[in-house]
DNA sequence: TATGAATGAGCATTCATTCAT
DNA sequence: GATGAATGAATGCTCATTCAT
């Protein structure tokens, strides 16, 4: 089938908001330049801002998408501990087949100080998380599978923000094997 | 006694570097320029670069800046478990005292992916940081205030895998009750 | 009657040009924008480009539809003064009907510095009106309604002058008030 | 003696607020480019801003210009009838020297529909311009050297009209000969 | 030491124009 | 006839850096 004329301007579209994707999570938003952007399709600058009036509505897009990958992690089937290991394992595959989306989520949250709606956005998938997981540890927590005595929505926001460390903040910056120490011992006492 | 030349000439370096920072906390590498720096210690943008020849330079200084602002919350007095105590209650403190401090580190270790000059030194501090844990929580593994089998090295890390999640990256990203819920669970998993 | 192709292309024709024609009166040719013409029609900025293969050709269309505009002015029964008197009537009256047709002709005025093609359209449309004033005027300078002494031709001159001053420059420019002195003043001193 | 680094300063700023005058004058707004100012000048389109912020800063000044070079024009001395011949012999005689300023003159009123600023700015002109007429006409009228019951401000509005239609549209749209036939009517009307 | 002045290279954005469909 | 998509060449403006004084 022919694509429709809408059908190719959508393909553009996308083409170009996986463009600035990659150049974000390789170059930050210091580095982010819409001729970059536009050179890497293959196509003009202008053509760019066909697409996208400003630069920022780019980033804009460039945040949806990245919100998008970011929830596809938490879909999952199985028992609550089969979930969670499946989250686990999920982040680890991500982190190894698509590295550009921690790092882009990186950039939004050092971004969200000065872009109050971008804060938002994140800070309502920040929500959508922990609601996932409290899902997947309140349960746990009846079994015993938890520790007695810990708080499921407390233990929720510790797994947050360990992974956010270990993952939203480049490994560059640490040595290297402590990521996996961290995530180990995280698993460890989540008893999965 | 009248400052020597080369002791005001070190005040006005600290001055810049200190400005830049700020400025590097509150607008990120996206939005440091030299002149507003140059603009906040009331000098001209030639002077800055009389003391700095490049704006590199400068930010080269700013890390050397933040890194020492950092290890000052490493030293501590008394027993292991106080010493870890006051590691949490000092960065709870910075963070509210000097803020701006954590936005740095979380810029720097952004960057650090496309500079790896910067990249060793943080990871310097990480090693650092790791050891001094290390030191704190060996000996509570042995005096059992660590639950059996939980390796002190791992532990060390998740705590700085925790912390970094919790600090480096902005609390506008994140919903903001969930830090401290965060915070007082890792304090419970380590019996302090 | 179903308009013929040709009717309907001719149509549309018309309507861009009287667009160009609006939107050169209240943005002047500094804001005169392709897009904006066609957008005021309803049509790609394409279409216009499939009527018009230039900017240039769409404001030489333009310049006719203004000339034209202008010489309907010129049309009046009655006797010479009867005829000058309609004529300043209409254009007063052209001026709070269609104020645009005058900041289009300063535009154009101001543009023939640039464009001799445009400069020799509207010196024969100056020719033409001094023409059609001298025809009114001489009659007039023989009946005795002019005063004494004055050529015909020269007080045709000043007419054009002072009109020009005060129509083909916009009010904004002015003193409000001193706009309707002058024409009262010009029509006292030619006894109208 | 050697220019103060102020006195030179002024001196470029001047340069430039010429320069934006001359291309305004020969290309009106439509065709006025910062990287052109700069070039005549012979300097870079950077120092340009380095002394206007932005190009409508740039064109502030070259207003403030053209009003004081305009404004120059009414200062005489002798009894009013000369002063008033004085005026006239000085239009013409700006006219010849420094075709320019009516020009921008022109452009400038043109603008002004769009620019409240620059009409305010005009408006005061108008009036300064008008009140100085008035000071002259007003013994004339007394004198019997102005027609019997025609009124001094009425003159003034007409004689300003008048002027403004031969000399701030341009010569090219009208035919040559009808400005000085024009310009001799109303002195003539006036008995100077 | 310090600065006013200057700039090259670059940046997001604009605009008339083209062309395949 | 009409349009969506695309572009080359600007355009106003920015910024780190240089240099004479």
């Amino acid at each position: 089938m022919i694509p429709t004329p809408t059908a190719r301007s959508d393909r553009k579209r996308k083409e170009l908001v996986d463009a600035a994707y990659q150049r974000l999570a390789s170059a930050g938003f210091e580095g982010l330049r819409t001729r970059d952007v536009a050179g890497a399709v293959g196509v003009n600058v202008a053509t760019l801002h066909y697409y996208f009036p400003t630069k920022e509505a780019l980033i804009r897009a460039v945040v949806g998408h990245a919100m998008s990958r970011f929830a596809s992690t938490l879909s999952a089937e199985g028992t609550p501990a089969q979930q969670l290991r499946a989250h686990f394992a999920g982040l680890r595959r991500l982190v190894r087949t698509e590295p550009q989306l921690m790092a882009v989520m990186g950039e939004l949250a050092l971004r969200s100080t000065r872009d109050p709606a971008l804060a938002a956005i994140l800070r309502q998938g920040d929500d959508a998380w922990h609601a996932w997981l409290l899902r997947l540890l309140g349960p746990a927590a009846k079994d015993g599978a938890l520790p007695a005595g810990r708080n499921p929505s407390d233990v929720a926001a510790l797994v947050m923000a360990t992974l956010r460390g270990l993952y939203m903040l480049p490994p560059e910056s640490r040595n290297p094997k402590r990521g996996e120490q961290a995530l180990r011992e995280l698993e460890r006492s989540l008893g999965i």
